[in-house]
DNA sequence: ACATTGCAAAGTGCATACAGATTGATCGAA
DNA sequence: TTCGATCAATCTGTATGCACTTTGCAATGT
């Protein structure tokens, strides 16, 4: 747990974490005082904690009932898959475009480097290489805003995307997927690397919409 | 002012309308005691109002400061409005191709009607029949995450957006800009669609670059 | 005159307290 | 047995209070 920021950043990461990682399912509810006691702190600050990963989409709240971790409902889940393929596409093609000489090589070297894990089938390993590789994607598209979006969409995203790579050859096929985006972003092919990223999470979404919970 | 909702929701809606109508302009100071003596309650909520926005980037916030409602930086803000631009597009091509009859229909005419408010050079009025325009694109697209996307990045942009009607000739411009979308739209033709949407946003940035307030 | 230190005023961060809402259980009646 | 009502336990929403941090000003020393 990082010991930097206020309680309530220190909270905030916290628990976004254990949403992302799974610690939390959707639907698992967070009562303030008990999350209070497992912090301990007041309820003060659990209270604004909650109300900032409620603005970050990650907990559901109403008045006078307990935060819930989102449970999306299916077409909820699909909008953001798309919005996800769309928000990779502009990422690819600003990369394919401004990416400097640097970030070209350090992408392509995270790519080969993964080859192993695939060979070796290491799958929390390839998790860890993957969102790696995705972030160089973000950040190489030099657009801070659509970093954020992108950054916030994944987020809310990652609890259905986590047992994706469990799936039988799906290591193989994204580490194909990946060198389709990275041969596109080195030729500077706008469209081809667009189109790249754009299939590279339509399949995700295919490979994660059988965990999607139903909404209750 | 509306009444529905906790404390706390009515001021997050009270405190962004400030920011978004320009009445709380880029740098003004919100100091917690204040905003508490002027909504007549105590700290708690203002806090987590505070909170809330800051999530939503309206403000920014730093530990044992006060919070400042955004004062973007040149790049970010140039950022932004590129995102915008992407968006829109997205919206466009998506409306395209899946906005029902009536939803075209209804584009058509809001479009249309505007046509005498650019005539009398109606500013204010224009200037909300075009958030009406744009709102039924963004809807239009039938994506509800691209547009939370869209409608966040929309208010954080609006305080420099505000003043761009006053330019000589904009109104007659994005009437014109405007009626390409549509008819993209109405051909159900989604590449022109994103285009006609992308480069219409680059214009309103062009236009809105002037009333940037430099960064501290 | 100018820099530095000390202090007071004001503001934020968090804890505690209390009021109102919700939930679930229990008891009674149909 | 089942439905309904009532009440207690529990939790959220808000107010208040205290401690710490920041900031601006003034007093002191150079």
């Amino acid at each position: 747990m990082i010991r930097t920021g206020t309680t309530v950043e220190q909270m905030v990461r916290a628990i976004a974490d254990m949403i992302v990682t799974g610690e939390l399912l959707p639907g698992a509810k967070l009562d303030e005082v008990s999350l209070a006691a497992r912090f301990d702190v007041s309820r003060t600050p659990v209270r604004e904690a909650l109300r900032e990963l409620g603005a970050m989409g990650l907990i559901a709240r109403e008045p006078n009932r307990s935060a819930v971790v989102t449970n999306v409902t299916e077409a909820y889940l699909h909008s953001m898959f798309e919005a996800m393929a769309e928000l990779e596409a502009i990422c690819a093609r600003l990369s394919a475009e401004r990416m400097t000489v640097d970030e070209r090589r350090a992408l392509e070297l995270e790519h080969r480097g993964s080859v192993r894990l695939v060979h070796a089938g290491a799958e929390e390993e390839y998790s860890a290489h993957n969102t790696e590789f995705h972030t160089r994607l973000y950040r190489g598209a030099h657009n801070d805003h659509v970093f954020e979006m992108v950054t916030q969409t994944r987020a809310r995203l990652a609890p259905f995307r986590r047992a994706q790579f469990r799936l039988p050859g799906r290591l193989a096929k994204s580490y194909e997927e990946h060198g389709r985006i990275v041969t596109a972003i080195m030729r500077a092919d706008t469209a081809a690397a667009g189109q790249a990223a754009y299939s590279h999470v339509e399949i995700v979404s295919d490979a994660s919409a059988v965990f999607a919970t139903p909404g209750e």
